[in-house]
DNA sequence: TCAGCCACTTGACTTTTGTTAAGAAAAAAA
DNA sequence: TTTTTTTCTTAACAAAAGTCAAGTGGCTGA
């Protein structure tokens, strides 16, 4: 059972982006359900097809690929309050091209795959909805990626220190690092130079 | 009116990806112009609304942004064929974040923004076509990221030489530096390196 | 409580990339 | 063709980031 303030605080946030009728909420209500994360755990695998949608209410999560040469690359970091999945993958039933793990403990709201259908067929409008969604991604992919190939690594850090100093403060250094683009050693130079 | 030749290449290039039907075919020779593109030109410029949704049947086009700096980012090179647009502000009619620019003399099919409605609306499903073009979106930026934060310079053109040698031999050094996240100098050098 | 582990830091050194400036080559214009 | 302009290359140096290795400190679990 979710507890009616966590659903608030989803409905809500959910109702920024798209307006959200009774019936939608009341989807929500019966196919949603609460779900908590201890921290460290490996919630989602690289290889293996997602099972659900998850919004983060509270807790750090992050998203990796494992490339070539078997290393662990962050690509996102994220505290919510947002939807976080291999988004392409999970629409799709493809098998993921990036892991999910909790990195402090989460309370998540997750709704599985097949019941986003029922969800979409009988309210919530797939079109605006997904597209809203989507459009997000898109844009924060090609700041992020302008970032990484503009700016300097001190820079990179400077800008997440201004725009979410919450994840800092937060995260291990060695994610903050590898979704920067650099090597924990680098990150840790910086640092050291900007307290100097 | 668009030649022949080039119609079906369009057709059966778009039946790739999503199923065309007798009516599609006829709203998209209704609704498509034909347009060239001289080398060397600005098409759309950032900061203005999009109008036209562009395929590319021949020629290289790039995408850039310009940065806070005023330095110009160059983040895509393209010779089709296929679709090449500011997307996002395109669907949104919103101020384009990106200009876009012919390298080569290009020759192009593209549809007013507006005629994109009719088409999508009596024919066409919206549907499963605008997810097909979002999902590689998202999967090429995904790509490109990924690269970007964990390739070498030389490793990131050694790639590009390998999976787009068309592009290296058709456009200019310093967009292919730019796209590849360096400065001209360095290619230069890696080139030099590459060739000994 | 203590030992062991893991994350982070530090330092010395190497490699890569950026910077500046100049020259060569290629393309465009006259 | 010749001139002019732009693009590309080169070299020497500076700065940034990676690598390797060692050390520190805090957290965790027996």
């Amino acid at each position: 059972m979710i507890d009616e303030a966590s659903f608030n605080f989803f409905c809500n946030k959910l109702s920024e982006v798209y307006p959200m009728h009774e019936v939608d909420r009341a989807l929500c209500y019966t196919y949603f359900e609460y779900f908590e994360l201890p921290k460290n755990t490996l919630y989602e695998k690289q290889g293996e097809i997602p099972m659900y949608q998850n919004f983060i209410l509270s807790g750090f999560m992050r998203k990796f690929c494992t490339n070539d040469d078997g290393e662990e690359v962050t690509v996102e970091i994220n505290n919510g309050p947002r939807f976080m999945a291999s988004y392409m993958c999970l629409m799709d039933r493809r098998p993921a091209t990036e892991s999910l793990q909790s990195i402090t403990d989460c309370k998540l709201l997750r709704i599985k795959r097949n019941d986003m259908d029922i969800v979409f067929e009988k309210g919530i409008s797939v079109k605006p909805f997904t597209m809203q969604l989507l459009q997000n991604i898109i844009e924060e992919k090609n700041k992020f990626t302008m970032e990484l190939a503009t700016l300097s690594a001190e820079e990179r850090y400077l800008k997440m220190l201004k725009e979410t100093p919450q994840v800092i403060h937060n995260v291990p250094m060695q994610y903050i690092a590898s979704l920067l683009g650099m090597k924990p050693e680098s990150l840790s130079r910086i640092r050291k130079k900007l307290n100097t």
